[in-house]
DNA sequence: CGCAACGTTGATTTGCATCAACCGTTGTGG
DNA sequence: CCACAACGGTTGATGCAAATCAACGTTGCG
């Protein structure tokens, strides 16, 4: 079921993998023993841009983005898919999977050549309760994950497509410490992010422009002209 | 600024709270050495119904809900509010605070004549490191809500307001282990959980009963009649 | 009893999805 | 190397689900 490739030479591999450990945040306090340990019982493998790392309905071990981004969707019954999050180097998925042993809901993608690897599931589940430290992390991790899909929850029934999208331009313009930046995915992938179409959004984004609050250059991308403009738009009225 | 009454009695003060946290869920695999601990650095109140157990923009310890209900919601720029979850006895709350040391943005309160007990963020904080098993525990839990509020956010997106009510009824049933039940919420409170209005619910809520999926008696009593239609209803078409 | 919150129904408006046509870019196979 | 398919993106026209506004009935509580 699982697609991409494994890797060759055994004893480089396990090197390779033992780095990869190393660097992720929810693995930082644990001994070199202990990250030697997780890495034996991990696989580490390429995907193509575009390739699934995993589908819906498959049984999951942890899965750490190494390299590239993995994009984390849900398929819904229109067809139409909506986006939950994008992950970038050192960041987790399928930990519900592995905590409450249930076949996965959504899939995940990459968006770039990846290299993403998975740890057995009694091993992460061995790891997490011999090392607090990893449960407390992924603990605020998941916090963290849960408080902005409650957030999400509030925005879609609360707000416009365009507070949305004028509040999360703004996160945009935060993250990247400067009013011009690009936007990190399609403009269909940040629809389907925001809740929405690509034929709304692109409405939004030509409103917004109209209204003075951004610019839009080509290759994706945008720089906020006003941004009292797209704050006040963002917050209520 | 927290509201409520404290008890009386010290020593049977004590006591009554080291029964609650052994009562808890989260703190079943604890020494009772550790239980005693937990329920020294808490504090237990009361609440009347209607009583605000906290509100947005406090600094937060975990509350557990030893008796009654909890309301936890959202409140909007519009100013109405979205429910995010109802907690009864056993479950907790304000996790998120306490794992990232932030404001909450939301506010709990008491359904029924409530009792909920806070316990000291820096202890359960000790705890969490010191039993890895709590920490674990904890995790299962937050990791159910979040797939349950992303589950919501799709639902939110892709479902009309009709397969939402009929999806919940289905699991009210399912929980009650009957076709016949109460709303265990006023029907303000079930709209504002589905994302939806009074209004529009309660129009949802006479389809069902003119397409004889459901029966509507008074107090809050439901029938369903025919899973069967409201089944169809609830999945894609 | 009387007030307040809950609940229902009707009329109206609207934001957004949907359907459809079209353009520019990318990439691919003949 | 060109043709053409495939995809991302934009714009326009149309339909509809649900919010909003308003009025009224109902329940429950001090």
């Amino acid at each position: 079921m699982t697609s991409g490739r494994l890797y060759g030479d055994a004893a480089h591999d396990h090197d390779h993998r033992f780095r990869c450990v190393s660097l992720v945040p929810l693995f930082a306090a644990l001994s070199e023993k202990d990250r030697h340990r997780i890495a034996e019982s991990s696989v580490t493998r390429r995907y193509e841009r575009g390739e699934h790392v995993f589908r819906a309905g498959e049984r999951l071990d942890l899965h750490i983005v190494h390299r590239g981004r993995v994009k984390v969707y849900r398929l819904l019954e229109s067809g139409s898919e909506q986006l939950i999050r994008i992950l970038g180097a050192g960041e987790f998925l399928g930990e519900t999977a592995v905590l409450s042993e249930t076949e996965v809901d959504h899939f995940a993608v990459a968006l770039d050549d990846a290299e993403v690897c998975s740890i057995d599931r009694r091993r992460i589940l061995a790891v997490l309760t011999e090392r607090p430290s990893v449960a407390v992390t992924m603990l605020q991790t998941v916090s963290q994950r849960l408080s902005a899909a409650e957030q999400m929850v509030s925005s879609l029934t609360g707000r416009s497509v365009e507070q949305r999208l004028a509040e999360h331009l703004l996160q945009l313009a935060y993250d990247a410490d400067s009013l011009r930046f690009r936007l990190p995915s399609s403009k269909k992938d940040l629809a389907s992010y925001l809740g929405t179409t690509a034929e709304t959004l692109s409405r939004r984004l030509s409103a917004l422009q109209k209204s003075g609050a951004i610019r839009l250059g080509p290759g994706r991308f945008v720089e906020i002209c006003d941004e009292q403009v797209l704050r006040s738009g963002a917050d209520a009225d």
